[in-house]
This record gives structure tokens, C-alpha cells and sequence, in this order.
RNA sequence: GUCUCGUUAGCUCAGCUGGUAGAGCACGUCACUUUUAAUGAUGUGGCCGAUGGUUCGAAUCCAUCACGGGACACCA
């Protein structure tokens, strides 16, 4: 099955001359001095020589051959690193005797990774260009590359072997830069604030901090199953209980569901907590923390998000009841009534889960008539108490929490809120929780009575917020599939993949 | 999970209402010392996603399955 292929036959033979002639196709013997970037904006001013040289200039350049054209006796190529592409020019009678005949064009091709030496010059159609008096190849491809014009597009493909989308799109690279430049502004923003960044647990007794389905592991040695984490959420507050003040987690979540465009099976969210706070601070550090993105990445505040424009200076602040009827459009006078909602939603042709509570009702209808329609950022505020298990109540009126949700371009960007630290209500709220599950919902949360002992204790009031980051920089990158700002994004198995695993 | 579209050469794609499998790029050979997706000539290359069925005959029609895209459902 491997190497069959004819044309990697072909290159496998290339290797084999090459070894004959005494040259290894592997070697790792990199002379490498300069970056192609580098190379680039050091050699700018050749331009204005009047030879358009200077070979007192030396420099050895390292890169992957994406293009090749050989015209006779001399040739160019193109060789691209990860910092830029480097067209060179390769003349015979500049390289060692018979090697440009018998190597450089026999056995050397697009797809390898080359070394070159020699001194910068700009071509007669002004291009800056290093003329080689050496090359070196230090890998040999021998799978050919896709086509150089098109490249690779399809999309089954780019994510099964996301290395060749790598090489044949560079503006994927250049997603994949943004997002790790997102991942280290976040942790420096909150280190800058004094939070302690942690590391809680991967693999939970209890699936807690979220509703959702876990995937399940085995403990062997312990002889037990284990929940891969939903959410950090419930170690984390553990935490605050402990003493620390402001703690934050940047890492994956696992959450047993379906995949779509906005959701992977694995996923990374900062999840951050901070004693002696409200939602309200949460609120002013968010607005900060994206003021911080924006400045730190230079993206404009009227950010293009497909069809849409993102107005990163117009942040809104809206309690969710009052959003169904201003935004959503839903009739003002149902909103408070269980059997008027069922019936509006109903007429809608909404079918919806029989049993739901008044919560659970007016989070349907915010789902289905405001959600979308939240285009600049958005803090949703004062989430019914039902759908709300973790946060704390607020104080006027005990059917609401003091809970935020923040959205932008119609999608969930954080949830947070005061966090919920009375354990006697805590309990009765994972109690009925359980009663939940019982009742056929299998997302609801389970009773967690290490956590309720541990608020026990006290935890100090706490302000708590998760943000997706995989949504976040899908946001920042104008990316629409989250699959696109994952490097291996998950994929179902092929067929011979399958049948190994069965083995 | 449902609907829908797709799967043909290494890649990007044609292939009509069934009748001997096509192009461009890549690759081989030849020519070419300043090209820009280089150019010109010439040649090689296919289990037409898999399995069944209909038919004298299937890449093409039908069924099932696999994988992928999109939408919906589910899902903070």
C-alpha cells in the first residue's frame, strides 16, 4: 500500500541516484544564516545599485521548492520558509562541475527542502532574487505536491492532512499565528491584572461546570470510569475557596455532542475567577480585554465579519426579558406567562421539549428570536434563575441571577456571572438539577457534594467567566468554520483507519 | 440524527438522455542563460469512493454503505 504510487516510485529512484552520487537526501547539515524575511528586507536597497548586485554579499538561504523553471543552462525556483517566499536564480556555469546538469535538474524538484548560497541581485523584471553559487539539498519529498496554481482546496483533505494545507496555503499559517497570538495576549492581559494562571484537573469524577454530555474514560488501576472535563469551572472555584483571588485556565474542554460549524468535540476556553467581584467588573474587564485584543493585533473596530461589520466600539447592555420583546420582537405580555409562551412559540412552529419551566421557556425564546440578531457585541443580562445553576441570585428578585452572556455576530462569544457561594442554595440547586436528569435530561448537572462541602467553607463573593476561544478567533480571523481555526480539527475515522483500530 | 450536494489521474476539474475514460497543472523525454502559473514539442499516467442491482453493455440509471461540504436538529 505505501509508496505505491508511481510517481512517488519516480522520486524514491531520484533518492536512490542521489545517494549513488554520494549525496544524502536527508541530511540535517544546515548552513542556514538568514531568514527569507530577513533576506528580503536586508537586500532592499540592491535596487538601487547600478548593477542591481552585490557579491560581497553572501547568504544561505533554507527553504521548501514551490516552483520550478528550468530554461536551459540556468533556472529559477522559487523556496519558500515559514517567513517568506525567495525566488533564486541557478546558472550552470555557478555551480560545481556537472552538478546542475546531473543533480539540479535530474533529481532535484518541487517539493524538497533546499539550502542556497550565494549573493542578492534583482532581476531584469525587478524582482529581488539570490543568485546561487551552491545548492544543497537537505530533504527529499518524495510525495509530489498538489498542483502550484489551484493547490489543494478541497476540504476533506485540508483537514485530514492539515501539514499540506499548510504548505500550499500560506494564509492558513497565518490564521494559526493569530490564534497563537490571541492564546499568549489573553494570558498576558490576565497576568498583567495579577491573576495566577492553574492547571485543574483534565479528567473529573464528576462531570460538572456545564450542561453537557462527557465523554467517559477508564481508570484501570482504580478500576473506575472518569468524565473528561466539560468545564473547569467547579475546580476552579474550589480555588477561591483556598484563598487564591484571581485565578485563570486556558484549556481544552471535551463535551460528548454533535459537530458543526461552531462546535468540535475538544475545545479551549479561558475560564478566569475574581474574588471581591461582580458581574458589573466583569463586564468593564471584558470591554478592556477586548480593546487589548484589538490594539495588540492592529485589527480595526469596525471589524468585517463576513457580511457583517462587527462595531467593536458600540458594546450594549440588556436584560434578557427585555430583549425578547425589543430585539426579538416577541409579544411583551407573554413573556412572564409559561402556557402564553408555549402557545406563541407553538404558532411559530417551534416544537420544544414538553416540561420546560419559565426559564427554560424564555431562554427558547431568546434563543430563537434574539441570538441571531446580536451583531455588535452584546451583554445579555439577568438570566432566568432555571437555567442558571451555578450563578448567584440576585438580591430584588430572587428569579434572576446576576449572569451575563456576551455575544457578537449572532453567536455566544462568554458567559459569566457573580458566582452562586450560598452551599444551602447551591445544593437545592443541584438537587434539582438531579431531578432534571431523572426526568430524561441527560445534559443536566449531577450532584457534586465535594464542591457543596467545599463552599461550605466560604468561598469569598466571586465573579467568574469562560470565553470560547476557538469562537473568538474564528471572530478575529473572519474564519466562519471552526474547523478552520483548528489546526487537527476532528474528523470521523476512514475506512482503513477503522479497520485498524479493530485489529 | 434528518435533509441536501459531492466523491473521476498526485492536484484542480470536464465527462449530456447508458455505447472503447478527457483537459490543465504535475511527472518523463527533447529544446531553451533573466523567468513570473515561463514557453514550445512529445510521452506516461485511472479499481470513475465501496458493494449489490437493472441492462447485450454502467463513471453515467437504481439501492445500500463509507467519507466530506452545506443546512437543520442537538448543543451555553
Amino acid at each position: 500500500m505505501a509508496f505505491e504510487n508511481k510517481f512517488i516510485q519516480q522520486r524514491i529512484e531520484k533518492a536512490e541516484l542521489l545517494r549513488k552520487e554520494g549525496i544524502n537526501p536527508y541530511s540535517n547539515d544546515s548552513q542556514r544564516n538568514t531568514t527569507i524575511e530577513k533576506y528580503l528586507n536586508v537586500n532592499s536597497d540592491i535596487e538601487e545599485k547600478e548593477d542591481k548586485r552585490d557579491e560581497n554579499r553572501h547568504y544561505t538561504v533554507s527553504g521548501r521548492i514551490k516552483l520550478f523553471r528550468i530554461m536551459g543552462k540556468a533556472s529559477f525556483i522559487k523556496i519558500e520558509d515559514e517567513s517568506g517566499m525567495l525566488q533564486i536564480y541557478v546558472a550552470r556555469d555557478n555551480l560545481p562541475e556537472g552538478f546542475y546538469n546531473n543533480i539540479f535538474k535530474k533529481n532535484i524538484e518541487v517539493g524538497d527542502i533546499v539550502e542556497v548560497s550565494g549573493y542578492p541581485f534583482v532581476t531584469g523584471k525587478g524582482e529581488l532574487s539570490l543568485h546561487a553559487n551552491n545548492v544543497k539539498l537537505l530533504t527529499k519529498a518524495i510525495a509530489p505536491l498538489p498542483e502550484k496554481f489551484h493547490g489543494v482546496t478541497d476540504k476533506e483533505i485540508r483537514y485530514r492532512k492539515r501539514y499540506l494545507d499548510l504548505i500550499m496555503n500560506s494564509e492558513v499559517r497565518k490564521t494559526f499565528q493569530i490564534r497563537s497570538r490571541v492564546i499568549s495576549l489573553t494570558r498576558r492581559f490576565f497576568e498583567d491584572k495579577g491573576f495566577l494562571e492553574v492547571e485543574t484537573p483534565m479528567m473529573h469524577p464528576i462531570a460538572g461546570g456545564a450542561n453537557a454530555k462527557p465523554f467517559v474514560t477508564h481508570h484501570n488501576a482504580l478500576g473506575i470510569d472518569r468524565y473528561l472535563r466539560i468545564a473547569p469551572e467547579l475546580y476552579l472555584k474550589r480555588l477561591i475557596v483556598g484563598g487564591f483571588e484571581a485565578v485563570f485556565e486556558i484549556n481544552r474542554n471535551f463535551r460528548n455532542e454533535g459537530m458543526d460549524a461552531t462546535h468540535n468535540p475538544e475545545f479551549t476556553s479561558i475560564e478566569f475567577y475574581w474574588a471581591y467581584k461582580t458581574y458589573k467588573d466583569l463586564i468593564e474587564i471584558t470591554k478592556e480585554y477586548f480593546q487589548y485584543l484589538f490594539e495588540h493585533l492592529n485589527l480595526p473596530v469596525l471589524l468585517p465579519y463576513g457580511d457583517l461589520e462587527v462595531n467593536f466600539e458600540n458594546f450594549q447592555e440588556i436584560p434578557l426579558i427585555k430583549s425578547l420583546s425589543t430585539i426579538g420582537g416577541v409579544p411583551e405580555e407573554i413573556v412572564h406567562d409559561k402556557e402564553k409562551i408555549i402557545e406563541f412559540l407553538s404558532s411559530q412552529n417551534i416544537t420544544i421539549k414538553p416540561g420546560m419551566n419559565l426559564g427554560q421557556l424564555q431562554g427558547e425564546l431568546f434563543d430563537e428570536f434574539v441570538e441571531e440578531k446580536l451583531i455588535d457585541p452584546t451583554f445579555i443580562t439577568e438570566y432566568p434563575v432555571e437555567i442558571s445553576p451555578l450563578a448567584r441570585r440576585n438580591d430584588e428578585n430572587p428569579a434572576i441571577t446576576e449572569r451575563f452572556e456576551l455575544f457578537i455576530a449572532g453567536r455566544e462569544i462568554a458567559n459569566a456571572f457573580s458566582e452562586l457561594n450560598d452551599p444551602l442554595d447551591q445544593y437545592e440547586r443541584f438537587k434539582g438539577q438531579v431531578d432534571a436528569k431523572e426526568a430524561g435530561d441527560d445534559e443536566a448537572h449531577e450532584m457534586d457534594e465535594d464542591f457543596i462541602d467545599a463552599l461550605s467553607y466560604g468561598m469569598a463573593p466571586t465573579a467568574g467567566q469562560g470565553i470560547g476561544i476557538d469562537r473568538l478567533v474564528m471572530l478575529l480571523t473572519n474564519e466562519h468554520s471552526i474547523r478552520d481555526v483548528l489546526l487537527f480539527p476532528a474528523m470521523k475515522p476512514l475506512h482503513s483507519e477503522e479497520k485498524n483500530l479493530e485489529e
